[in-house]
RNA sequence: UGGGCUAUGGCCAAGUGGUUAAGGCACCGGACUUUGACUCCGGGAUCGAUAGUUCGACUCUAUCUAGCCCAGCCA
């Protein structure tokens, strides 16, 4: 796929240069949570990169603190990323280099660049200064190198406890740039790794890691977010001290944020926590699992990416964007299908008690490849409750209305005569004629129709849950209301509404219901009790006529 | 208040001194229509502000304003 953005010119012009002959990224998650929308900009940002321009894709887990990861992260996002379609050409755990962090780490203290330092956490951050005071040095800064030596191979053996000592590097605490105040590179941390075990008790830190772990992988061009900006001096620091042979370049870009939605992990565990929502992959929330749950197709994903750039700049896109994609993956793949998920009785006055016809009806007007189907009509149907009202209100009404005559698509127009009514007024049946004359295909058209509409057989069709999704959040930038208030309590509307009885579909089945949207089979269905999930409605101009 | 980054129509976003300032989403008209869908046609910005440089600036300079990021032994 054709991209064009700033990254992309900066590495084309490293191959025209001869700077590299092509191109080796990373996506480097750390295992601590879910993958999601935010993070396919990285994903298929990096991948694509590497693979435009002749290279490879690593995936590797930043896996450098063991208290705040767990390996039950590491199956989701491999899944996840796999479902985008990027493959990976190595699987590698940042702990897999361990050893030879900590061999060049030596070789820091031998060069007098890196220094034991006592203090406790509290002296480093008073030691530190603040944005606008300039930091000073520690008093253990000038030890000597065999001392260093001596005290961080002690560390490294376990002698002192979690917290006692760190291993900082000599930069400059006078920096504008925090992040160049002498940094801590290793801590001491008693923690079991998933991958090393208790072979370790001293962990490097993310700044002194990853520029490591890139040069090792012979990563070329290493992306990452703007927040990172400030880390990329030390980035540079570390890749040329610690005399790493292969020298990756840091570019950074822009966040995805999606307006409303929420990707914050806490605020997403939150929900999970109190069931908000129904897991990690509930289809109203924008992780990676949650978007394929709810039948996103990922190929509409990397469009939606693609689509956007790759800015600098900061602001928050909007679904609707997404949407329209995602309706331009499905309007030429998902078969047609009638569903009425709030159910009036249709009963045709004129026509044959026991009379039964199956009419063809197919399955996508604009891919012919996929179709036609046979669907039962007879005497009593159903309608959508909401293509009926008893006296037409204005002319651009386009459905059934007593006295009014439309169209039941692929059978016959009918007239509306009467209603019957329950105690309470509620329209419960609504009687009509038909007119045989009219029979879908039969060319007859001496008269219009007042619009179209579908139906479903009432005796000929199946029972279905059908979960619609609205927003799970509402007034999202309000920041006066705490954020548990501003949960929207229908953000989950369940129907139970009748579909064909010929459907029968596998999991992650996706259709178009007849004037309503698009519609993916829910993996708690069964062939028993079918579910199915509004991936995106169909777009609709009719409610704001209305209004 | 120090440093870094950003600022183009409601939203996203092209544009790197000379274009009527791309495109998508949304919105508003209209055509078409056995989905009020699809498709098609039409509609809107002088580019955060100000002052400069220049024959000419969204593109260069200066100042200002606003937003985001940084003071974890997180990543």
């Amino acid at each position: 796929m054709e991209v064009s953005h700033f990254i992309n010119t900066i590495i084309e012009e490293d191959i025209k240069s001869g700077k590299h002959k092509k191109a080796i990224t990373r996506f480097p998650p750390e295992p601590n949570g879910f993958l999601h929308l935010g993070h396919a900009r990285a994903i298929i940002t990096n991948y694509m990169m590497a693979k435009n321009h002749g290279g490879y894709f690593n995936l590797r887990f930043d896996d450098t603190n063991p208290v705040k990861e767990d390996i039950s992260f590491v199956e989701a996002i491999k899944e996840d990323i796999a479902w985008l379609g990027c493959h990976w050409e190595n699987l590698f755990f940042a702990s897999d280099y361990f050893d030879e962090m900590y061999e060049r780490a030596l070789l820091l203290i031998k060069k007098g660049k890196a220094f034991v330092d006592d203090l406790s956490a509290d002296e480093i951050k008073e030691y530190r200064g603040d944005l606008t005071t300039p930091g000073k040095d520690s008093p253990y800064r000038n030890r000597l190198i065999e001392e260093n030596l001596k005290l961080f191979i002690d560390m490294k053996n376990g002698v002192y406890p979690d917290g006692k000592k760190v291993l900082r590097v000599k930069i400059d605490m006078t920096s504008p740039n925090m992040n160049m105040r002498d940094p801590i590179i290793y801590r001491i941390q008693r923690a079991f790794h998933h991958n090393t075990g208790d072979k370790w008790c001293i962990y490097p830190m993310y700044d002194y890691a990853h520029p490591i772990e890139d040069a090792i992988e012979g990563i070329t061009h290493s992306l990452c977010s703007l927040e990172f900006e400030d880390h990329r001096p030390l980035y540079d620091w570390v890749v040329e001290n610690c005399e790493m042979e292969n020298v990756p370049r840091q570019i950074e870009f822009g966040k995805l944020i999606m307006a409303g939605k929420v990707t914050g992990k806490r605020y997403i565990k939150q929900l999970v926590d109190n069931n908000v929502v129904i897991g990690w992959d509930d289809p109203r929330l924008i992780t990676l699992s949650g978007l394929r749950r709810r039948g996103i197709p990922s190929e509409a994903i990397t469009d939606f990416i693609v689509a956007l750039g790759l800015p600098k700049s900061q602001g928050a896109t909007e679904i609707d964007m997404l949407d329209q994609i995602v309706r331009d993956h499905l309007k030429s793949t998902a078969p047609r299908t009638n569903a009425v998920l709030d159910p009036l009785l249709l009963v045709i006055d004129n026509y044959p008690e026991d009379k039964v016809e199956y009419l063809e009806a197919e399955n996508n007007r604009e891919n012919e490849e996929l179709g036609t189907r046979q669907i039962p009509f007879s005497k009593y149907i159903y309608i959508e409750r909401e293509d009926f009202i008893e006296e037409k209100p204005n002319k651009k009404w386009k459905r059934l209305a007593l006295g009014i005559e439309v169209r039941l698509m692929h059978a016959y127009f009918v007239k509306a005569n009467s209603v019957e009514k329950d105690d309470k007024g509620n329209i419960i049946k609504v009687h009509c004629t038909y007119d045989v004359e009219t029979k879908s295909g039969s060319g007859f058209n001496s008269r219009k129709p007042n619009g179209n509409i579908h139906f479903v057989d009432a005796e000929r069709s199946k029972l279905a849950e059908i979960r619609l999704f609205d927003d799970l959040i509402l007034d999202f930038e309000n920041k006066d209301v705490p954020f548990f208030d501003k949960v929207n309590p229908n953000s989950l509307i369940v129907k139970s509404g009748l579909v064909e009885e010929n459907m029968n579909p596998a999991e992650m089945d996706r259709f178009q219901f007849t004037r309503n949207g698009y519609y993916c089979v829910d993996k708690d269905s069964t062939d028993e009790h079918m579910v199915f999930n509004r991936i995106v409605s169909l777009r609709s101009s009719y409610k704001k006529k209305a209004n």
